[in-house]
DNA sequence: CGTATTATTGACCACTCTCAAAAAACGTGG
DNA sequence: CCACGTTTTTTGAGAGTGGTCAATAATACG
């Protein structure tokens, strides 16, 4: 898994160059990028630790248990992370979007399966290389501490709804969260594509696949949302959809 | 809320002590404290913007949404923190014991009420100066990050559990993990206290009351654990019980 | 002790799960 | 492009885990 270009992309700071000499394949998260706000100077030796790495859709990035070698950051494309049981039970714990983080490790090894969604593209950083990087660019630790509060608390949120809220409200928190993430504007009936199925939604809410479906039916019947397909999102009445959402 | 003395507990560092004069309070954290591996000079700017708060049993520290201005580190005690929905119902997010730290905030505002369960010591830090204090010990920032991890890792599981596991593996599951954190032994039988009633346990393994308790009445029937009263726990079986945890 | 609170137990109910089948969508090769 | 098989989604009927409502028992506290 090597470094590669990404010359599809259009740079908007070509002055970049990566130490192998190719330009510097930029994602377009713009401020939000873990590089954002560096200078040239910095971004070198930011470069200089950064790997690129690609992932075919449905393939496995790493396993629950491996050896937690390193830290990612999406720029292109989506990811789930899941944890298992022995007797096969699944539980999705966060499905990730380009800008956000995975593979931080307390124990030194990952406590997730990380799989991608869709053809992935992330910036990976080595383990061993990160205190380097840290002590000669504080702010990036700061940006980790950030990422890294924001991820707890979206795993809060996500343990209220899985404490407390109905299947109906649990779906409704989903949709709107997710609608939002994806870009899904209020007034605009454009479409938003969920790249995971009814599956993955079931494991991601704690309810079965036929749960998950009988509740979007149900939302569709009360005019809450509108699916084109299965797995194209319209939402019709999005105030009262976080309304559901907040049990209100 | 001042600054107190808690001459009651031994110091180990008698050294170190607080621009107003008295005795370091020190908490007999040992390696895991906030403060564990500074040196004396390091430890007196550490000192200069930490503040030494208590908490009556039943207090609320701060409430979700309150404009987040500490970040706060047990000593001595337990809190737990949660989230409300609107009509009433609540989740406990985390119990937390000497050691732990709440208040880390993404937005500016706190995401759960605090809550202290015992008597409560706690180191508190206000957000304002902890930026500088992070530039003079960069060394703190990682250990808040380690943290953040490792209260991540703890919240997936929390995640696992109300998503996927039955309420009796998700009581084992609490009971296993507070004994540990309890200090509880596999060999003696010394019961431990549990600082949460029935009520905070049903909130955080997203049950009732009542199951709560039936599924109590379950584990002693079948003889993995001892009640000699129902807020002391002996676990009598901890490998099997365990097990159960892990859904085997 | 008497009172209030908390925990336990019981009977019944409902939300979601399980098992099953039908329908729709997708992919592949002819 | 269509026929076919596979996979995914939807819908249906029935069952079960845990919830609700209610009463009793135990505990804590003045």
């Amino acid at each position: 898994m090597g470094t590669l270009a990404f010359d599809v992309f259009t740079s908007e700071r070509d002055d970049c160059v990566d130490p192998a000499g190719v330009t510097c394949q930029h994602c377009d998260l713009g401020t939000t990028a873990f590089c954002a706000g560096l200078t040239t100077g910095q971004f070198g030796r930011f470069i200089a630790v950064l790997e690129q790495a690609t992932f075919e859709p449905q393939s496995t990035i790493f396993r629950e248990g491996d050896p937690a070698q390193h830290l990612y950051t999406i720029t292109v494309g989506a990811v789930k992370l899941y944890k298992l049981l022995s007797d096969g039970r699944r539980q999705i714990v966060a499905f990730l979007f380009p800008g956000d983080f995975f593979g931080l490790s307390g124990n030194g090894t990952y406590a997730y399966t990380a799989e991608a969604m869709l053809p992935l593209m992330a910036c990976r950083f080595p383990r061993r290389k990160m205190d380097q990087l840290f002590k000669d660019l504080p702010m990036l630790e700061k940006k980790l501490l950030g990422a890294a509060t924001q991820e707890l608390d979206a795993a809060h949120d996500q343990i209220l709804l899985l404490g407390r809220k109905t299947a109906r409200e649990r779906l409704a928190s989903f949709l709107v969260g997710l609608w939002r993430r994806l870009g899904g504007s209020d007034d605009h009936p454009a479409p938003v594509a969920l790249p995971m199925g009814r599956g993955d939604i079931a494991d991601f809410l704690g309810l079965t696949i036929e749960t998950v479906s009988r509740t979007f039916t149900g939302l569709r019947r009360d005019g809450l949302i509108f699916l084109p397909d299965a797995s194209h999102l319209v939402i019709r009445r999005p105030k009262d959809l976080a309304r559901i959402a907040e049990g209100l």
